[in-house]
RNA sequence: GCCAAGGUGGCGGAACGGUAUACGCGUAGGUCUCAAAAACCUAUGAGGGUAAUACCUCAUGAGGGUUCGAAUCCCUCUCUUGGCACCA
């Protein structure tokens, strides 16, 4: 019989592909939808490999979750993209030595044919590319008013330098001190760079992460990277041996000043009191004579050779102190103690003031450089085990938790903590501290000397540069308003910060209405070790005018990061084709765009249009990888923040939106990874599977389900192709059972198959909501099972199930399987003639299903007997609700008899419906 | 070191106070066939026990606790995976 012939996915794909792009089945209208929904998913990096199905298993997973809203009505809004620019792409480019531009043409072609292969329902009337420059021109639009509003500056640092990539890296892009694209050791170079001030938003950035519907973990990642601390700076009075104070002081943050215990205090090599010492105050200064020379050129000895150790070196040098006496003393205001100033490189200059007390009593690490240069150690603190011994190891060294101060003057007998406090009012109250907030996120390092990015829409002036002035001396400047109150005291915080706002002396943005500063086609396109970006050999593009005074000025020559360009890149989605004429795919990054081609916007003002942003924005629904967590998540976030405070988003009169617009995305979800061969698919470990190949063979159906079915979706899954055959089997298996159903014409389901459908319309409804996809799929399973067990023997698959519930399953079936669900509804509905969107089995409403079939008629009653099972018995739905009707059918089971005779039942636990249990 | 998430059959995983091992893979045996493929059927946690049913005992990383009842809740330990880390 025909009808028993197999699924034939090639030919159904095919043909459901073209008709639904026909009817524009998944482009909502963007300035009409009554209930907007945006699925969002991070949109990928074209990689070399192409798309692999660790690619497509969260995608698939995203693109279920939008297919089933779709179903409940809504207007499902679901994009895809590419996060081409930027130094992965364009290392690859290097690497097989193709210009990124003919390279970025190429896998732009090959991940959007595999895109269309993979079953989303992706809207391709609006792609972003963020290499294009009707997308890039924004990116560099977002510079200027990041710019303009002053989060923009230049800064000299000590900077992250990766000699693999030949560019320094934002602090975030560091992982164990190596590079997180390439794992080159990271170096520290002093560099002039682009800074952008996300501190600003530091305790916004966390106040929000408290209440945000994400994945905790990512939650936890990124309050943990913001860091903050509360605690206090303390200024020491320097004095030389004799107890002479010295013109100096030292500031020291401490979260806990156990001040009783502080016998030392030690400073960071690159500390300026160090810079001092070396500099100044030793040899020649006759005020000075307590510092011999030979002390001094020892110093300086040791600082220099801690500079030339990297990050790494440090740390595989181990915890081993290293350190030198500075020959000067301190003062502790509480003991009234000179205590030496010891310099050693395991206080960091970035952390806190450069400076530390020490309390080698109750801090460890100060506790192992007090054992290493044999300097004194006080206990000021009993801790819970009672012990009041002077400490001479490690382990009884208490650093926080309960305890009870001693040898602390006023403090004594106090509770640790309450010390604390009472230690910083006290200090304040004298004056010689003050309390503050710091926090371990860093201004964003915007700059890359790379070729591959947007190239930063800034002109350097240096006449102007002299003169004193800048944009912000310019009548634009004065004309604008700031709403934000700008944050002074976090600037001063930062010791990058320093230097004041002769930082964008000289700097303009490039008018706005010149955007884009187009990324000119150069073949010499290679970074260099020297720091100086590929841009910056070339005249013809840095040559240019001020926009101030009219004389020789020169472009910015780096380009900025790529988080830069994803911070807002779903912004941009929903209005592509409202803000601005689509570009021909491929035709916009050969380097030929002059900025008039990519200027034909009416409105001109923004990136979006502010109609459509207040419709579908805030992302309700954002799944993606939680390896961005303190990167594109974080960066996002900021960028946002800054955009709505400049007056650039508005949703107010938003009723029901969580924070009212406060944050991008008020959902994340943060999806599993694709194991194979017990790691995670990389190319690295050879073990990246290709979804190609197994579209071919098994149809995107079988691997879509199998991908799904792997596991939770938040958990991963294990990819093997022995359990990929197994789906595929199922899949034919669907296809056969409704063939036998369609051919049967049934009115009316079986009992049993009615009910076990409206078990799976619930449990699929419910498990698709929380993602857990393969349970879903079991439900799904079951329900075939039951439909196919009942169904005649002998090879003819297929029971008793009325065509109408058959179109229910389907339907619930659809999200996962699009294409053959879509296939056999049509077969189902031969009335329908011509395809239309309100046809096709995605446009059709969730089925209901109904409580009251999901009620059993009799129910099975565990019988326990001391908490262990001895029985089932099955009772009449209506008898198993009053505890004593139970008990007495209970109690006709020999089993039972068995395992009550001759004990006294003390107790009967009954729920209702459920079980039974003598305790005796 | 700190923080987070996890350890369940041969394997992926279900269940998340109430029949542990759903669903699937794998394996074994069978049906159909000249044969194979496909499909279908049966069995499948471990151990004991029976002629065969029956039945019994033990198993959710280890140990303890709470409870009538624990994979699930609590404590201690251990291992795995992720994040942070000489952060003062």
């Amino acid at each position: 019989m025909e009808t028993m012939d197999r699924y034939q996915h090639s030919d159904v794909e095919e043909k459901w592909r073209m008709a639904w792009e026909k009817v524009k089945l998944d482009t909502p209208d963007s300035t009409k939808a009554k209930k907007p929904f945006y699925n969002l998913m991070m949109f990928p990096y074209p990689s070399a490999e192409g798309l692999h199905v660790g690619n497509m298993y969260a995608f698939t997973g995203s693109d279920i979750y939008g297919r089933f809203k779709r179903m409940q009505g809504f207007d499902v809004f679901e994009p895809i993209g590419l996060d081409g620019f930027g130094i992965h792409s364009e290392n690859y480019a290097l690497k097989i030595g193709r210009h990124p531009m003919d390279h970025a043409a190429i896998t732009q072609k090959n991940f959007y044919n595999q895109l269309h292969k993979i079953g989303s329902m992706y809207d391709w009337s609006r792609t972003v590319e963020t290499y294009n420059p009707d997308y890039y021109r924004w990116t560099q639009w977002l510079f200027i008013q990041m710019f303009k509003h002053g989060l923009a500056y230049r800064g000299k640092a000590q900077v992250n330098w990766c000699p693999g990539c030949k560019t320094v890296l934002a602090d975030e892009q560091v992982v164990d001190n190596s590079c997180e694209r390439c794992g080159n050791a990271v170096k520290k170079r002093e560099l002039e760079q682009w800074f952008f001030k996300i501190t600003a938003y530091a305790e916004k950035l966390l106040q929000n992460s408290f209440s945000l519907d994400w994945a905790n973990k990512v939650k936890v990642a990124q309050q943990a990277w913001i860091g903050k601390k509360q605690g206090i700076n303390i200024t020491y009075q320097v004095v030389d041996k004799l107890g002479k104070p010295l013109d100096r002081e030292v500031v020291c943050f401490t979260t806990t000043p156990v001040n009783f215990a502080a016998t030392f205090l030690v400073v960071a090599p690159e500390h300026p009191f160090v810079t001092d010492l070396v500099g100044k105050m030793g040899v020649g200064n006759p005020s000075q004579t307590a510092l011999d020379k030979e002390n001094i050129v020892r110093i300086g000895q040791y600082v220099d050779e801690i500079k030339k150790k990297t990050h790494q070196d440090r740390i595989i040098e181990g915890r081993k102190k290293t350190g030198i006496f500075s020959g000067l003393y301190a003062l502790n205001h509480v003991t009234g103690d000179r205590i030496p100033i010891w310099i050693s490189d395991f206080v960091l200059m970035g952390v806190g003031t450069g400076a530390i007390q020490a309390c080698p009593g109750h801090d460890v690490r100060d506790f192992e450089f007090a054992m290493q240069f044999d300097i004194d150690i006080k206990r000021v603190v009993i801790g819970s085990d009672g012990d009041s011994s002077p400490i001479s190891t490690r382990e009884q060294v208490i650093e926080h938790g309960p305890g009870k101060m001693i040898n602390s003057g006023f403090l004594d007998g106090l509770p640790f903590e309450e010390a604390m406090t009472k230690t910083m009012d006290y200090f304040e109250q004298k004056g010689w501290g003050k309390r503050v907030t710091t926090y371990h996120l860093r201004d964003w390092l915007i700059s890359r000397q790379r070729y591959w990015g947007p190239p930063i829409p800034m002109i350097y002036c240096e006449k102007c540069a002299n003169d004193g002035n800048s944009w912000f001396t310019t009548e634009e400047s004065k004309k604008m308003s700031f709403p934000r109150k700008r944050e002074s005291s976090l600037r001063a915080m930062d010791p990058r910060l320093r230097g004041g706002d002769k930082r964008v002396a000289g700097w303009y943005p490039i008018p706005e209405d010149q955007l884009p500063v187009i990324l000119p086609r150069i073949e010499d396109y290679r970074p260099g070790d020297d720091g100086i970006a590929p841009l910056a050999k070339h005249k013809e593009f840095y040559e240019t005018k001020c926009p101030s005074c009219g004389g020789k000025a020169v472009r910015e020559t780096d380009v900025s990061d790529t988080f830069l360009d994803s911070s807002w890149y779903f912004l941009r989605y929903p209005s592509v084709n409202n803000v601005i004429p689509a570009t021909e795919p491929g035709s916009s990054i050969q380097g030929e765009w002059t900025p008039d081609q990519v200027r034909g916007d009416k409105k001109g003002l923004l990136p979006w249009d502010p109609e459509i942003t207040k419709r579908w924005l805030p992302v309700p629904m954002y799944t993606g990888g939680a390896e961005h967590s303190v990167l594109h998540l974080m960066y996002s976030r900021f960028v946002w923040m800054a955009l709505r405070d400049w007056g650039y988003l508005d949703f107010s009169g938003e009723a029901g939106s969580r924070f009212a617009g406060d944050e991008p995305f008020t959902t994340f979800y943060a999806h599993g990874l694709v194991i194979k061969d017990g790691s995670k698919m990389s190319k690295s470990k050879g073990n990246v599977v290709n979804p190609d190949e197994y579209i071919v063979r098994y149809g995107v159906d079988a691997l879509r389900l199998y991908l799904m079915f792997t596991g939770p979706f938040d958990q991963g899954g294990d990819f093997r192709d022995s359990a990929m055959e197994g789906m595929s089997r199922w899949v034919q298996k669907v296809w056969r059972m409704a063939q036998n159903i369609m051919s049967k014409h049934s009115m009316v389901s079986s009992a049993t198959i009615k009910k076990s459908l409206h078990i799976a319309i619930k449990k699929v409804g419910e498990d698709i909501e929380r993602r857990r996809y393969n349970t879903a799929i079991s439900a799904m399973m079951e329900l075939v099972n039951t439909v196919v067990d009942e169904g005649p023997p002998a090879g003819e698959a297929g029971g008793v199930m009325a065509v109408e519930d058959l179109k229910d399953f389907l339907k619930i079936l659809a999200p996962f399987a699009p294409y053959m669900t879509e296939e056999l509804y049509q077969m189902v509905n031969t009335s329908q003639y011509t395809f239309t969107k309100s046809s096709s089995i995605h446009f059709q409403p969730w089925p209901a299903y109904d409580e009251k079939l999901l009620v059993e008629d009799t129910v099975q009653i565990v019988v326990q007997v001391n908490g262990k099972l001895r029985d089932t018995v099955r009772l009449k739905t209506q008898d198993v609700r009053r505890k004593s009707d139970v008990e007495k059918a209970v109690k006709t089971s020999a089993k039972v008899a068995k395992y009550l005779e001759g004990k006294t039942v003390k107790k009967v636990i009954f729920v209702p419906g459920k079980l039974i249990n003598f305790v005796v």
